[in-house]
DNA sequence: CATAATATGTCAGCTTTGTTGACATTCCAA
DNA sequence: TTGGAATGTCAACAAAGCTGACATATTATG
């Protein structure tokens, strides 16, 4: 139990406080996936093939080794991903211009049209719980989750979000 | 539902802070699970065993029906995992007092011990993250999350939170 | 320049954890 | 008391992680 110090500013944070952090994260993170999981589960893609498009789509032209940084699995993992979403034309896998070695990845027409279907989705989850908790809460959310991110991911995060526009 | 009103204050809701928010949400839930997944990494068990124990240690006594209910998983996928646990002797799997079919699930010592080491590790992620983002981040925090659960998951996530003290 | 070391990506096979289907046991209601 | 519903287990399969081996391209070193 940690012993913490005088002051009513820690207050909040008891075990039981912590808790229902976790908890309340477990069961949004559910309904965050939910809707593209839903899409998905009629064709022959999952969870996996989401976040490639997702990023793909926020980062025309990146390369495997890039992306599977992003993403925090194997390139061995993420090939399997990729080969079928390249066997189904929904994304091009170009060899690389400087270095032959890299693939640059981008959306076909089809994978823009998915992406798109699958983000709407998403978003209006995401919308409809921000006008729900209002601004103030969205800054709160926002903040805890960037401090509870690891390093590396807090860096892959920023760049990402400002490279984007 | 706040009124959700015409004006400027609906203009954070650009599909691009949307994005942003849903980019946040995927990179700190990895930061959520990264600390139990390396303590789990060594011994033959997974993010599945860390549900099931962390549940079972929140409501003792708790039938397999009630937990995949909880887990939203399905019970042959569940069954797997518990078997496992009470191989291992972490968790006591006791036939139903009442009805015979039920079996309630209590954790033994070691597996209150394996729940401490557990919890201990992912509350001192959170915590670390509530005192940087402050009091008024975490109250926004929780809002958000809990309008982005799904109804059922909601309803599950207030009964846990109430019952446990 | 030649050749060894490094980097990138692919192929094959294994593990974890999800899924559906079949079934035994127990309970409950007609 | 008997047929249907509920609970949980066993078996087989699918998705998506993982490590290892390898082909190709690049870079560094002799």
């Amino acid at each position: 139990m940690p012993e913490v110090q005088g002051g009513e500013n820690l207050l909040f944070l008891t075990d039981e406080q912590l808790r229902q952090g976790i908890e309340a994260m477990f069961f949004a993170y559910r309904g965050f996936t939910a809707d593209p999981d839903r899409i998905l589960s009629g064709m022959a893609y999952g969870r996996a093939h989401h976040r490639a498009i997702h990023f793909i789509a926020r980062a025309p032209g990146t390369t495997v080794n890039n992306l599977l940084n992003i993403l925090g699995v194997t390139k061995q993992s993420l090939n399997r991903v990729l080969r079928t979403l390249v066997e189904d034309g929904l994304v091009d896998s170009r060899v690389g211009k400087n270095d032959k070695r890299e693939r640059n990845l981008f959306l076909t027409e089809d994978g823009v049209t998915l992406e798109r279907k699958l983000s709407d989705a998403q978003r209006a989850r995401m919308r409809a719980a921000y006008r729900v908790a209002g601004p103030d809460a969205v800054s709160g959310f926002r903040q805890v989750l960037e401090a509870m991110m690891d390093t590396d991911m807090r860096r892959q995060y920023y760049q990402i979000r400002d490279t984007s526009s």
